[in-house]
DNA sequence: AAGTGGTCTAGACCACATT
DNA sequence: ATGTGGTCTAGACCACTTG
């Protein structure tokens, strides 16, 4: 009964491949059965998941086993665990992106999630930049969308963004809305899980600096996202020029 | 046996207190023992602490609540652990600082710790800023350093650093090493713990410009940086001017 | 009262490093 | 062979939320 060699029943990976190559702990596995089942829909955001007992008995380890799967996917906000209430698929809504994916903030007052305005939206073949971001290959094509934002009455951000043509079909048909992380997960099922920035400082081009109503040469802070899925697939890359005369990026390290 | 209050033994919290203000899990206690001892300085960093069994033989608690301590504090990059050898004190050489805290990245070729040479030190009384900072009253002094700092044979950065002078005494005597976070860690017994930073896309003023060797006006990632040691006291403040043509500043989300 | 996550314990065994 | 951290289990109890 106490005895077990450290691999799920229904596991799929032949046992020879595993000895020599490392070792992966049972929870883990968990980790990747339950990434899995996320990656799948099988539970929508906001949903609750079956209780630690639940998935213990169906997976077929102890309670202590899926417990430190779960604290380990909720560390990495794939999931909230509330006490008292259940474990839940975590959501992109708005609070939860302002502080995880959105750093920019005012130098005075309160963190806000910027208004955006839609300039343009165009269906292209992918630039070197976008091709190399986003892994893709020459030919194939990107959406492309820019967007001016504010923080406040002025404009703040000058955003292009760039996502895989094929992976958000009709993405341009309907209105494209101010947070664009809840409609990839709701309606493409794809879980923004983190992001890689790039920061420069740079000398603002003379149409960018007219989009954001500033003297050409102003400089801005350039950050260069690529965001990536559950799964570790890219799949946007978002281009945006800051002014940080009122605002200032926040970055805390640990 | 196997009923406890979370209290340790020797706590000097008195029972009332805790009774409507919240509950203290055991190990958050054991961690703020440890945590107090790291401060103190009962062992020096790169020195391996007591096994887990013997802490928690000593303490007074089970191995696991001992282990869920260090866990959070090996999170926190207080200490290091290594299967089979044991749990050390973290130490702030070049590696880790290079990844923890030094953000700038060059755009090509690898990651690297940046040559220094040092322009200045003075001791004057705290600007405003400062102040804020450092949480300083008028009147108390600081230290000054102004380095410039490079990847490759070029300058990048022009960096102006501030410490209380009361928390450092005799750190203008000597010369000044390249890494900082190690002196001030060997020498006076002062962990930075974290830091946070703030960034800005600034013109270079003339004076600047000329250190750096580029044109006045052009574009620089202007990073304000505030360290924090163990206990939670600010204990340094960084401005630094980078040049972003050949590198940029990495952010991970996640 | 019942159900959920959170804490704590005790003990067995595994993986890793050193002697 | 020994000692260390890492995993896994089983069970008890605590704190929190909801009916």
């Amino acid at each position: 009964m106490t005895s077990h060699k450290p691999e799920i029943a229904a596991s799929a990976a032949p046992a020879g491949t595993d000895e020599m190559l490392g070792f992966r702990p049972l929870y883990r596995q968990v980790k990747g059965v339950l990434v899995r089942r996320l990656v799948e829909g099988v539970w929508s955001p906001g949903e609750a998941l079956p209780s630690e007992g639940q998935l213990a008995a169906e997976i077929g380890v102890s309670q202590g086993t899926v417990r430190k799967a779960l604290d380990e996917m909720a560390a990495e906000h794939l999931v909230v665990r509330r006490q008292g209430r259940g474990t839940f698929v975590a959501e992109h809504d708005e609070p939860r992106i302002l502080f995880q994916f959105f750093k920019l903030v005012p130098d005075a007052g309160e963190r806000r999630f910027p208004d955006s305005r839609v300039l343009d939206i165009t269906e292209t073949a992918a630039d070197a930049d976008e091709q190399a971001a986003l892994g893709l290959s020459p030919g194939d094509t990107v959406l492309r969308i820019r967007r001016i934002r504010a923080l406040g009455p002025a404009p703040v951000i000058l955003e292009t963004l760039s996502v895989p043509a094929a992976l958000f079909p009709g993405l341009s048909d309907g209105p494209v809305p101010n947070n664009l992380y809840a409609l990839y997960a709701g309606r493409y099922g794809i879980t923004v899980a983190n992001a890689r920035e790039r920061l420069k400082a740079v000398a603002l081009a003379a149409a960018e600096a007219r989009l954001l109503g500033v003297a050409p040469g102003t400089p801005a802070l350039r950050i260069d996202r690529t965001a990536t899925s559950l799964d570790g697939t890219a799949v946007e890359r978002r281009l945006s020029l800051c002014l940080t005369e009122e605002a200032h990026y926040l970055s805390d390290l640990r």
